[in-house]
DNA sequence: CTGTTAGCGCTTTCAC
DNA sequence: GTGAAAGCGCTAACAG
């Protein structure tokens, strides 16, 4: 049970004034006398005066929440970008609050209705996996909430959107195996509804064809991201008469697994097939060997997100503009794909 | 900018009846002619009017707010606990609001003057290594706003506390190493101001004291928590005349940098040294070998604090009690205590 | 069953 | 410079 907080008018009262003039001691308008000014402002220190966000956020009818959904909290990744979020938001005087979908569409459907319900002033969001129709976040745009999307954006919805350079990534990933001497270049490759997961297909393709190594559809598998299936299929691909003496993974956890598996198979790492991953994820230096892989700015991405986010709010939603912000990521190479020198003790 | 929302206000001129008569119907109130009732519903529906909870936040004089601190966000254990806060939280209709501390007072004390601002109906906390005064929680205390710790608690406030049972996980954790035949146990002690550092370095004080085997000081090792500096402790303690054949590891990630030490010095896991950690985190089960370690529940006890505020949020302040609840842990074996089979590909 | 009125805590015209 | 009054969107006590 919350005491009673003071209002302007405790102070009012006590001062034998009235509360217009409180309010405007408190907010600094110009016209008070500075006496009263300086009576209201040591009373309201003495009295632990707060204003009262509740009320203020019915005057000028917004919550001063940020809304942000994202698919999960399993990996480092999403945990990260939030940080940023809530560093950048917090400095323009806003609270971000937090759902996750747990890859599951219903789920995402839900947040949106618990953020609508909220009344937050903007949403930023990443899409689940299974993820296929917008209609649940146009209505955001229909309402003139401003709304930007990060990481897995939505590419049909006229609104800001946070990238990585996905393509300019997967190519690089690629052509540094090639580089490493790799010809048969296997790719698992992540869900097509996730626009990142096309660039990374497609940046893979461009590389294979700048090296004038014919693609070969047998070493490119599709992968929902469930986990358990990695194994599978990076036996599948060993198995085949040609075995690929490469192999590129859409993401940090699925290239973990695959290095697993692939030792299990007695098969050495990088000397007879090198790997290489997407994200930098937490298990990704430990492994071994360590995992060779794209890191990705994610604080920054948060923090981009909500400076989108506040200028589309100073906007009609007419005018809000489809632009993309891409951010750089950076190959980090480590063991699975080149032998380093190992750390000195 | 935001579309005009429809009030009931609309909805009353529309209908020409008055807005307590909406008000009445959309509440459920049970004294509204059916019909009334019909055509209230109808036309909200058909207006996508939505109830205010910026009116409804200022009537009730709450936030609808729930505020969470964390110490940091870097390993999976306090994104994991959000998520197990904001589910329940959602349920009972509240939002979350997040901030971490960056392991820094300063900014926890920031971070607990924005949760007051945003006039959070209640807090949950959990301190940084650094946090030895209290005063800026104890103002949550005062001003009758609930607050609840977990994890990293603090004794001297009467609030209810969530934690795990440290004790017994930390002596369990040390008598699966004198199980395996270790007798010379080191422990790399956390931060005297934690009080699960405490609790674990008396469990591993009494579980050797219960085998009659003799507290040696020089074995004990106090650590801030500062990752860098784990790889010269352990190099310490391996250089000692007679080395540590187990190593207990206040958590995860510096029993990672043990591991990795002890393999570059060129001594074998578990054969010559035993080695547990604590939190089974994200790399535990991915180093070489797997990390034995205790693993927590997570989410129950982001669920538990909440459970816990939303009980005190029906309290006078002076009636709280200090109840302190107590998850259980589990000790997961793996391979950095005992050679295990490797599982089969 | 329904309308009128007051009020949550604050800002903001409009007077004086 | 300061006060009175209206209003943000809604609920609830009080009449009728």
């Amino acid at each position: 049970m919350r005491i009673h907080q003071t209002t302007i008018y405790d102070i009012a009262k006590e001062l034998k004034i009235s509360k217009s003039t409180v309010s405007r001691a408190l907010t600094g308008h110009p016209e008070v006398k500075s006496e009263t000014r300086q009576a209201v402002l040591r009373l309201a220190e003495e009295l632990d005066y707060q204003r009262s966000r509740l009320s203020l956020n019915l005057i000028a009818r917004k919550s001063s929440l940020i809304g942000i959904i994202v698919p999960e909290f399993n990996t480092s990744f999403f945990p990260q970008v939030v940080i940023g979020a809530q560093e950048t938001a917090s400095k323009h005087g806003y609270n971000i609050i937090v759902s996750q979908s747990n890859e599951q569409f219903e789920t995402e459907v839900e947040n949106t209705k618990v953020m609508l319900a909220s009344q937050v002033d903007g949403i930023l969001v990443s899409v689940t996996k299974e993820t296929r129709s917008f209609e649940h976040l146009k209505v955001f745009e229909r309402k003139g909430i401003p709304i930007v999307f990060f990481n897995r954006v939505c590419d049909e919805m006229l609104v800001p959107k946070v990238v990585i350079n996905d393509y300019e990534a997967a190519f690089g990933a690629v052509e540094h195996l090639i580089q490493t001497g790799k010809r048969r270049i296997a790719h698992l490759a992540g869900p097509e509804s996730l626009i990142t997961s096309r660039k990374r297909l497609k940046g893979y393709e461009d590389a294979l064809k700048k090296h004038q190594i014919p693609l070969d559809e047998s070493l490119i598998i599709p992968y929902d991201l469930t986990l358990g299936k990695v194994k599978a299929f990076v036996k599948q691909l060993m198995e085949l008469k040609y075995p690929p003496d490469g192999l590129f993974m859409v993401n940090d956890p699925a290239a973990i697994e695959a290095i697993q598996t692939i030792k299990h198979l007695g098969i050495r790492i990088p000397e007879e097939i090198g790997i290489v991953g997407f994200s930098n994820d937490y298990g990704s230096e430990l492994i071994e060997p360590s995992l060779t892989t794209i890191a990705q700015p994610q604080r920054l991405m948060g923090s981009t997100a909500v400076q989108l986010l506040l200028e589309l709010m100073d906007k009609e939603a007419s005018q809000w503009k489809a632009i993309t912000k891409t951010l750089d990521s950076s190959l980090i190479i480590r063991n699975s794909s080149v032998r380093l020198e190992s750390e000195p003790v």
